[in-house]
DNA sequence: CAGTATCCTCGAGGATACTG
DNA sequence: CAGTATCCTCGAGGATACTG
């Protein structure tokens, strides 16, 4: 977990990431709507590209442009993304800010997603899951 | 969520929370296991504290000895935790640091939880979701 | 055991102007 | 539009010693 921490624990990472969830792609309107420094934006998408996150693109050649693109690797933090998204709409309400809804393409509905267990499709929280293992004698949630 | 990283988006931050989803609950054993300075673990600890997401607790007097446990809001963090777990394992994985074995007690079965829609239970990741609302004009996973 | 006090460094990142 | 170059500040955090 220190290793994903070191590629999205940071603010500007995670914003740009949400942002590339909601289709952002250019570096002007990552500027834009993260608010982050220019120097500072162009180190994250570099970093993002380099730990495989973001994808680089040239979309149009004379004058040379460029796109960032989630990678299937980038896609798959949206389980973090959401999760926090979640976390924050539910504890750290805000009425300035009006928690993002998303809904089911399957089947239409406006929900959050929920963790679930694989193995028998029941809901899970913390206390319903335990660790095991090499960390098994400080193990499990509350 | 810009709201929800000023709480949990720093490296610290986040190796405490996930040391007291193992039962850490001392400051020595944070210090031991996490590594981080003592000032910078007080601080982040009384923070933790401030916000809501770990409860300080005095368990002796004489001398008196505190420990920190997560409160309701603090345990809400785990599919955080859990995602970002889930997603270094996957991503970054690495020898040195054998991946965290979970195990639902409900079944009994050694899982990764998974996001699922509440609505009609399937499984969901970001190409099934879709934003609405405000920032629907850009929204929706890819 | 559970912190606080002190000191020091170094690098992140804000502001801004510039370039192809 | 997609960055790079420059400059500057300030505060995070590492090391370490100390306290009740």
């Amino acid at each position: 977990m220190a290793r994903a921490l070191s590629v999205v624990g940071d603010r500007w990472t995670l914003l740009v990431l949400r942002e590339a969830f909601f289709r952002t792609r250019r570096f002007e309107d990552f500027q834009a709507r993260t608010g982050a420094p220019r120097p500072v934006l162009a180190e994250r998408l570099r970093s993002l590209v380099d730990d495989g996150v973001l994808e680089r693109r040239q979309y149009s050649d004379r004058p040379d442009r460029f796109e960032y693109r989630l990678t299937e690797k980038g896609v798959d933090l949206y389980p973090v993304l959401v999760s926090l998204l979640r976390w924050g709409d539910r504890w750290m309400a805000d009425d300035d800010e009006p928690p993002i809804t998303l809904r089911h393409r399957g089947c239409g509905q406006i929900v959050q997603p929920e963790l679930a267990c694989p193995g028998c499709g029941e809901w899970v929280t913390a206390r319903d899951m335990e660790a095991v293992g090499p960390r098994a004698t400080l193990a499990g949630a509350r």
